[in-house]
Parts: structure tokens; sequence; C-alpha cells
DNA sequence: CTGAATCCCACCCGATACTG
DNA sequence: CAGTATCGGGTGGGATTCAG
């Protein structure tokens, strides 16, 4: 078949079998793009609700919710309230969400990098084809 | 990573301001489950239509072909025809894809080492929440 | 302030059938 | 082999409203 020369060093992690599937619903997480903003965003320290909402840029209250859930669920923030009048929640991320903030920090430094390329690359692709 | 402790922090480090919008676009591209799948395959190497469709285990014929597009349009992979009988297609990523691809699998390690602790935290919260 | 609940529609995507 | 075309169910997610 082909040359799988070049994964054997580093990339062998690009190469999987039908197992993909169970990987797949911890990457949905991040295919989902609220949850990816989110993690960035608490990568700088520990926010309240209203402070995501605003922060987030776009997001729903409904969206934010449940992907808060949804992340708190999957171990990756912690949410905790603090019984003030009137109520404050803050979440934060966990040990192991702090590791993948810095995945996700990183897949956006990319992203900002290459936004050019990528604007630059779609105008072309589209000139090229009516 | 910087964690800036001051909460009222508009000028945020590593993460952007309400421009969110511009780099999302980028991010969907990662948002897409089979992009991300596709890339990770490409990862090792040139591989041709019929090949992904294999190896991408579970995308329809449809999906690996219009995800295939968006990614040519992008400027992450190149198509190239080899006029032969049969036709024959191959797919690789360029150089900017490469760099994309690096962070992929960065992600797929992460979310293969961090499974085990995903599930158990779902596990766990869904025992606890009626 | 921080949610929960409901409505509802656009769009994603899978299945199927057809072509060069 | 490598696509394109079409149809249709499912759902993501926005707007709105109510509650603690």
């Amino acid at each position: 078949m082909t040359q799988d020369g070049t994964l054997t060093a580093q990339t062998h992690t690009g190469v999987r079998g039908p197992q993909d599937c169970e990987v797949r619903d911890v990457l949905d997480r991040i295919g989902d793009k609220w949850s990816v903003l989110i993690m960035a965003r608490l990568g700088g320290g520990p926010l309240r609700y209203s402070e995501l909402r605003r922060v987030v840029d776009g997001i729903s209250q409904r969206m934010l919710t449940v992907t808060l859930r949804g992340l708190e669920r999957d171990g990756l923030i912690t949410r905790t309230v603090i019984p003030t009048t009137p109520p404050r929640v803050d979440y934060a991320l966990t040990e192991v969400g702090e590791t993948l903030a810095g995945e996700v920090a990183s897949l956006i430094r990319w992203a900002e990098a290459n936004r050019p390329y990528v604007a630059a690359s779609r105008a072309a692709f589209d000139a090229t084809t009516p």
C-alpha cells in the first residue's frame, strides 16, 4: 500500500484501526466549537458564568450552560457555587483540563498564525472553481 | 499558558478578544470530526480516495468527498489526478497541512491518553446526577 | 445572577442511486 | 475507481420564557 515509513517516528497516533470510534467521543468535545473557546478562556484562570458569557462572544445562554455541563461531566472543568446574593458560580479547569487547554491554546495559535494562508487558499480555490 | 489571576483582564494573554469569530472559521475545520480523522491519516503519507474510504472507518462516500474538498479549498491538502484506467486520485498534506496534522496528532494522543479518565468522570457524574 | 425548559428550524450527514 | 445528485431524518443550537 503506501509508505508507512513516515509514521513510524512520532505520528504513530496518526494511524488507528476501527477503534477510531473510541477516541471519537473524546474528540467530539473538541469538535464542539463552543467547548474549545471556553477551554481557551478558562486557560487564563477561573471565570464566572456571566464573565464567560461576555467573553465568549456570540454564545447563547443555553449553549453556554449546556457546554459547561458537558465539560464538567468530562472532568475537564469544575463548577463551584458561592452562595452569596446574588449567587455566584466559578468555573475553572481541572488538572486534566489544563492539559487539554494547552492543546487547545496551541491549536488556536495555529489558527491565528495560518488564518491569512487559509483565507488566501479559499479565495484562490473559489476563483478557479465557478 | 499564563495565569494572570485578575479576571477583569480584558487584555488576555494567549487568547483572543471579541474577534473569536475570525479564528472560528479556521477552527471549524478542526471542529469537523471527519476532517480531523482524515488529516490524521494523511499524516502517515499520501493516500488515494479508496484507501481513505477504507481507512477512515465509517465515513460515507459523500462526506469523504465533501470533506476532502473543504480541506483542499483551505490549502491543507492537495488533490492530484493520475489519468490511468481506472483513474486514480492521490491526496496528500500540503506543507501547511503537515503542521496542522502535527497539532491534530497531538490532540489524538491526548484523547487516547485521557480516554479512561474522561470515561470515569462521565460515569461518576452520571451516577450522582439523576 | 445563574440557570432550566420549551419551541422550532436550518443544516448536517447518512443512505441510495446514477455517471465518466 | 472516483466521484455527483437527490432525498429525508436527526439534531445542533438560537430565541424566548420562567424559576431559584
